[in-house]
DNA sequence: TTTGGCAATCTGGTCCAACCAGATTTCAGC
DNA sequence: GCTGAAATCTGGTTGGACCAGATTGCCAAA
């Protein structure tokens, strides 16, 4: 099939051919046979998506799905395999996010450094000059939203959040190709600079939440709307 | 050298014989020959390892050591496994519960139901009774703090916490060894309870807020205190 | 027809022996 | 001491093999 990663293409295949009673997915020596790599590679990959808690390997019966996978990793997964995710659990992670994020920006404002003011400048700079150009924002909006959070110098909350983006990355070309969105977007993000420029704990924190509100009516819709 | 869960076994050998300078951990082989386990053994586990970022695998060179992992799965495992935390990311990572948890009292006192109250009766009833029996709290403590992240209706949220309690694992009972503290914390369990059964979320946050100021505390004497 | 039980088959778990090609190390020759 | 080529080491990948329990299918008995 492919080559490389084979982590997302196998989880893809998983979930389009697992038996919809039992939750049984093919053999491990018919996925090897698929996607023409070796037993041990297969067992490989395997194992992560057992880590990860999407797959169970049950010992001389068989591999099956989780009943109801329910973590981000395995929404990034899905989301990067092209997958349809699970509406319910996309909202989930969306609020997930806004708890995570609000409280990002609020602890952000009192921690950053100079070089994390320099980076979202940076980033701004960049998105600027996209949108002058008449592009879509892209990586500019993640970029933007993860250094707040590495901004709290919390790196394992930083680690944390990074998965998200990985759930976005299709969808944000999407969702930026309505240019006043992408307008709209960077206005907001340029208060949210000033207001953790000035420290002010609360302002961002505000102004983060009403930030996310367009992208949580975003995911919303597309959830209400058609599924797929 | 055991025989199950290798996982933290391997980072743990990792952790004790990595090169100081490069960062280089033994080879595949050496580390099948040290478990007396197969190299593919060895690479599955290898594998998880290098998905959760701890490790990373260099084709023709070997297997480096992540420069500085910070991921809660991370810790969680090195807990498991017994090695020695990193005193600023413990720090990180009982932030990042305590924003969790805070929003959990929350949106759970907004959201639980009957069945969710139930079961945190269920656990405050153990807990009286082993308390009463003096017996020191150990999985009741994780429990009800589970429970209410559970209780947020949000299945992403639920699974991201679980990932915590791994990392304290080996700490409970030392943190319950002293009586007091049982006792205490299972009063301020109590008046959570209540807030939460009367649908008061700003009273349910304000609790587990200092509520958890506890354990926070406690942390931070350990870090300060010795570390190893 | 239904049921019970046994045997063939399938499955994950584990191990071993190879080969590849690039990275690393070793060491002879200058 | 330095250089460069050869030996060695490393992860990546494959194939085959064996084990023992789980599953399945089939046939005979009720």
């Amino acid at each position: 099939m492919s080559e490389k990663n084979l982590l997302p293409e196998l989880a893809a295949f998983l979930y389009t051919s697992f038996n919809e009673a039992s939750g049984r997915t093919p053999s491990e020596r018919e996925l090897a046979e698929h996607f023409s790599v070796s037993r041990g590679q297969i067992r490989e990959t395997l194992a992560i998506l057992e880590a990860m808690q999407i797959v169970e390997r049950r010992a001389k019966s068989g591999i099956f799905l989780t009943t109801r996978t329910a973590s981000v990793e395995a929404l990034a997964l899905f989301a990067k395999a092209g997958l349809p995710l699970d509406p319910v659990q996309i909202y989930e992670a969306v609020e997930l996010r806004k708890i995570h994020e609000i409280k990002a920006a609020e602890l952000a404002s009192l921690r950053a450094t100079e070089e994390n003011f320099d980076r979202l400048r940076d980033i701004l700079g960049r998105s600027e000059r996209r949108l002058a150009a008449g592009e879509p924002l892209a990586e500019e909006d993640r970029d933007f939203h993860l250094e707040i959070v590495r901004a709290t110098q919390n790196t394992v909350f930083f680690r944390v959040c990074s998965v998200y983006y990985a759930m976005g990355e299709r969808r944000l070309p999407i969702y930026f190709a309505d240019p006043e969105r992408g307008k709209r977007s960077h206005a907001e993000h340029l208060q949210i600079f000033d207001a953790m420029h000035k420290r002010d704990a609360n302002l961002s924190q505000a102004l983060m939440s009403t930030h996310l509100q367009g992208v949580e009516g975003y995911w919303k819709g597309l959830i209400t709307g058609h599924k797929s």
